[in-house]
DNA sequence: CTGAAAGCGCTTACAG
DNA sequence: CTGAAAGCGCTTACAG
């Protein structure tokens, strides 16, 4: 696959065979060593790199002198096992490649930096286990505080981790049999408010196509289907919901199957962004005009033929909102957990304002 | 912003207030804790907790009891501070949210992960200085290796801290005055080729809107693009070619100049995701078809009126190649730094095969 | 203003 | 099979 060239050569010597004489991070000059340079005691060196004060002009001059001829560079490994706090927090969500993430991730990012904080990411691919994996691996590592989108729903085994005091919140989705702090979007107010915009607009037969019932989410969004039609005094036939794996194949498939027949849904909610995409090509091959209204914003949906009518949620602010309050329980400030809930948005263009083609 | 619900109340001691006794992590358990209760050796309790042999059922029974009554999970901080590999890796690029780095960033984990590494990720924000904080944090904190995408062009900076002993890897761009490996997609290549594809198709007036020339994608796909017009002895017009920030103001302004006055471009080629998404609106509100080539893939690009014809990259790819060749420098298997790129591919969808509209 | 000693929680090297 | 001692590179608490 990689089409190599360009091949510089350099001096063996400069470049991997004196990488690790000892067997330690390198050959990194220490404290230690720059002490002994300076001729100082270590704390002073200390002192120097931690700007403290009580250190005579002269003497930081040395210091720092032996600093830049060592390339000194303080580990901040050995720091933090000193400190308690590594100032660093651990982001487990479900695929860091899914464009809803990356601006929860950085956003999540963002609050860690204000706050001094590395972020450590990890990808759960929606497996309860490699979650726990990642999870317990980052508790170890003594991260200060954990982001967890759960994949799996079960989380006791974090009980004693937050107990010890790791801080944790979960988002998108509630934990599982514990009690913690969660931030989530108003899926089903959001998905109950789609399905009504469909109803006002004349449909009747309307599909769900959604993701897997266990995820959180998936269920709460059919549960705001069910209530939408309810309230209009639609009787739901079975044929008209799918969940399952949002794999194209699949969704491709329950799509088709819910437009074809005597009796076709004239409109679909899709649960997500993904189903969504899937759902759209589908629509772009079919006869008839369906409408649609999707779960989650997605890019360029105002520019296709009809514009797609979305439920957004706003991914940026679900990963702040969490962050935030991570930061809060490490500063001793909260108390009790919370579930935190924001809402969610209909953004028409088109698609959802289409009238049954009956 | 924030619509709280379900105040759910817990004790307060089972909560916070018992959350950092002393100062240190939580009051977690240690290893000698662990020996006290089973009455054993610090180093026994190593020995069972790292699988070592050497050790009786009966005395590892009594271990895995105490560790179970005491909640005990081996800190890797210290056992990392004691080690010299802390097995994590540090990714900086330039902003987590852009649709291109998610799925770059999900294979350097992925790779990382088979090498039992744990990755830490950080957004330079497209800032030089930004990027060599991140950059020297991690760097502080030892993380084995480093896979970077430039902000700034001068990575002298790092030369310390590789000669220590970090492995780096550049990624996307070339690093600046440093010798190092790199990885990077064809960018010089798949724009020559797109352009070509316009003028193949007849045009001549082919407008360019890039990314800030100090950006070194944005330099070679230029370059690409003044080549391929040279090659068919076109002569390009000033007017014709609009580097800067990619901000839609900017870059909507910039294509309605090229689309105005006396010779309007009849076809414009666009240097990344963000400048296509951006002209596909201008385009999609202008009087003529103007035929449109743009580099970066982008979802829904075939569903659009007409498909847009792009240069894909290989995101994943990059990262994951990137990703191999650090823990190959850890290995201590690679001599010297190479450069390795990536081909890229021309997907044609309709908007690069239309005719001038003269 | 300066520094020696002890300790963070582990692993390494060695001795019984 | 088991464990006491030393050490990883820092900071803390204390003494000069």
């Amino acid at each position: 696959m990689a089409d190599r060239t360009g091949h510089r050569i350099v001096p063996e010597t400069t470049r991997r065979t004196d990488r690790f004489p000892g067997t330690r991070y390198g050959n990194r000059p220490t404290m230690k060593d720059v002490a002994a340079r300076a001729g100082v005691g270590l704390k002073t060196v200390s002192r120097v790199v931690n700007g403290e004060p009580g250190v005579t002009p002269e003497t930081e001059r040395r210091v720092q002198e032996a600093i830049e001829a060592l390339g000194f560079r303080r580990n901040d490994s050995a720091r933090v096992l000193r400190k308690g706090r590594t100032a660093s927090i651990g982001l487990v969500l479900e695929d860091l490649a899914d464009p809803f993430y990356g601006p929860l991730s950085r956003a999540v990012e963002e609050v860690a930096r204000a706050h001094g904080a590395l972020l450590i990411n990890g990808s759960s691919a929606e497996d309860a286990d490699r979650e726990q994996e990642l999870v317990l691996a980052l508790c170890a590592r003594r991260v200060d505080g954990l982001v967890v989108i759960p994949a799996g729903d079960d989380h006791r085994y974090l009980e004693p981790e937050i107990k010890a005091g790791v801080a944790t919140v979960f988002v998108d989705r509630p934990a599982g049999h514990i009690d913690a702090d969660v931030v989530v979007s108003d899926n089903f107010g959001g998905a109950r408010d789609g399905v009504r915009h469909l109803i006002a607009h004349g449909h009747r037969r309307i599909g769900f196509i959604g993701d897997m019932p266990r995820i959180h989410t998936a269920a709460e969004r059919l549960r705001g289907y069910r209530t939408a039609m309810e309230d209009a005094g639609i009787p739901v036939a079975d044929a008209w919901m799918s969940l399952g794996v949002t794999d194209p194949e699949r969704v491709r498939r329950a799509a088709r199957e819910m437009l074809s027949g005597p009796e076709p849904v004239t409109a679909i909610f899709t649960g997500n962004n993904r189903v969504t995409v899937t759902v759209i090509r589908v629509l772009a091959e079919h006869a008839r005009p369906v409408a649609l209204v999707g779960f989650d914003d997605i890019e360029l949906a105002d520019l296709l033929q009809p514009g797609v009518t979305v439920v957004a949620q706003d991914a940026a602010a679900l990963g702040r909102t969490a962050a935030e309050r991570l930061f809060r329980q490490l500063d001793g400030t909260l108390i009790a957990p919370e579930r935190i809930e924001l809402p969610t948005r209909l953004i028409t263009r088109g698609s959802g304002e289409l009238p049954p083609a009956d």
